[in-house]
DNA sequence: TTGTAGGCGTTATCAG
DNA sequence: CTGATAACGCCTACAA
């Protein structure tokens, strides 16, 4: 029972008027008596009808689209962020008739997201994570396309929309040294992602405003496997460290595995912090210190500054979100 | 550097010839000289010209968009199921220059899919879960939009693609009825969702293979936290039963937990298995004896269904994917 | 083998 | 306030 699509010059027929006055009446725009626009309105809500977005997107050069890109390789625990995100520019998109592309990316091949923009499918990007070296940036530059960045940018020319990750790290390290731990360790992921360097700032000016000097040998880089946290939490149980703060969940959740197999016991003989956590943390016994981001928020933000682009308005190119520091038993 | 896009007609001008001939030389219909052809692509690939998809559309009255149905309450362990499965999507429908809308669906709120269809933004539907009253299905069938369902379905009219879950458990269940475990329980979720029944009748077909009869008072639905399962667990220690088998992985995790808790040891006092893992389980110790399924491939089935169908091409209304049984520690 | 002309469903321009 | 008419970029009979 697939009725057929209707027109408007179905409904302009029906009604006996010209089809620019029922496009008048659906779009607001132009003088038109209130008479027939109520007309109209209650025709095309009776009848149903919808102007299609494709003829619709011919004509004002709008495919009401935009992508959003999807790094390939992400793993398990950074996919609930990225649902969230997700759910946060669909919140905005589909309240203002626009909809999300899904572009796969892998590392830094931007080919699907060449392919959706010769191919005009969409109006702006929605990058979910930078890299140093983004391609993708580059390329939307070149092109002259509305995107923006999920996630900070050396970039300053880039439009970004980020949780205020430096003030956070810098607050919750902050709070660490003022509870007077004396060695603090760090253990970070990639550093050819730019998160982990904004991490590290905010780790190191915590030291410098409070006036001690950091110990570089207990900082970490590049630490995905459990295999390497275990070796690095052994050397620094060893060396009788105070404190351990994992950039993300992930590693933090190594590191409580590793505590585990070793019967290091947290929080007496080790305290425990996270950067981050994206819901991994969220049963884990003892409970543990963390930062708390919102990203539905986070993804609302970053979908209405890229609608405001594509229609031309002014935008802050630096969105900053908020964070909230959850002390829990770990640092007890 | 917003280089102007270029359109058929100028490339038409440039070549000397109309732009008929040059959407011949593209699409390969209708007779053409091999040497305009070549003088065609060349041009066009020199200027890295590309047709509008929008006016593409418009003329041919499709998107070359697909929906794919993403249900907002994904839980943590379901969304590497929905990543590996949209990653074989995207495979095949890049590979035919289609595209990707994510639909976010509500529990059987379909206000979005509509939204999408009134809109005339998609070509087909690929939904990733179904429900025992499918609302989404319904209002498909209704408008007569092409739509293929990842996951068994009770109505046979649907076009279906999915992994041999009956089978799969069916198989499973044997192999542990002829180990000689006399008493096996079985932990499901929502009984709401097609996938339990599916699981569920796999179970009980086993025992009727077998011929044993079933003890219902060891089956238990609808179970998701971890306090319902570490009642049951304990419930079902006491009686000592020989074998759990969890629905899926969830589930397992939190047997696990409770068996942690309650200091059970897996597989000597207990045997373990799970009739899923999503990936949760992979690291695991003991290993978990589980059914492995390939859902990147489930994904391009689905995605290759949909385009046939969308082409008016025959489909094989019901796709099975096969399986692994994996035997491991759990159950030994 | 190639070209002409009309149509796909809207919006925008310019007269009434 | 309303209506022709021409874009928008491509496809496809129908002709040549």
């Amino acid at each position: 029972m697939s009725t057929e699509r209707i027109t408007i010059d179905d409904v302009a027929e029906a009604l006996n008027i010209s089809k620019t006055t029922v496009s008048r009446a659906i779009s607001g725009k132009g003088r038109i008596s209130n008479a027939t626009r109520a007309k109209v309105m209650e025709y095309i809500d009776l009848h149903n009808y919808r102007p299609s977005s494709l003829a619709q997107g011919l004509a004002k050069k709008r495919t009401f689209n935009i992508a959003v890109v999807w790094p390939k390789e992400y793993s398990i625990v950074d996919l609930p962020f990225f649902q969230r995100c997700l759910i946060g520019i669909d919140e905005i998109t589909s309240a203002n008739d626009n909809d999300i592309i899904v572009c796969m990316m892998k590392n830094n091949d931007i080919h699907q997201l060449e392919r959706l923009i010769t191919n005009n499918k969409i109006d702006g990007v929605i990058l979910t994570r930078t890299l140093i070296e983004d391609k993708a940036c580059e390329y939307l530059n070149e092109k002259g396309l509305p995107f923006v960045a999920i996630g900070n940018t050396i970039d300053n020319s880039i439009i970004t929309v980020d949780n205020d990750h430096f003030k956070a790290c810098r607050e919750l390290t902050m709070i660490l040294l003022q509870k007077g731990f004396e060695s603090i360790a760090l253990i970070g992921g990639d550093e050819n992602h730019v998160i982990t360097t904004i991490r590290y700032e905010g780790y190191s000016a915590a030291f410098r405003d409070f006036g001690k000097k950091m110990d570089t040998s207990l900082t970490y880089f590049n630490i995905s496997t459990l295999e390497q946290v275990s070796d690095i939490v052994k050397e620094l149980y060893e060396k009788k460290t105070d404190c351990i703060i994992c950039m993300d969940d992930s590693i933090c959740g190594n590191v409580i595995n590793a505590c585990k197999e070793q019967n290091i016991n947290i929080p007496s003989d080790l305290k425990i912090a996270s950067f981050y956590d994206s819901a991994v943390l969220e049963n884990v016994n003892p409970s543990i210190t963390s930062l708390r981001f919102d990203d539905r928020a986070l993804g609302r933000r970053a979908a209405q500054t890229l609608l405001d682009m594509i229609d031309k308005k002014e935008v802050n190119p630096r969105t900053l979100s908020n964070y909230q520091v959850v002390l829990q038993q770990s640092t007890q």
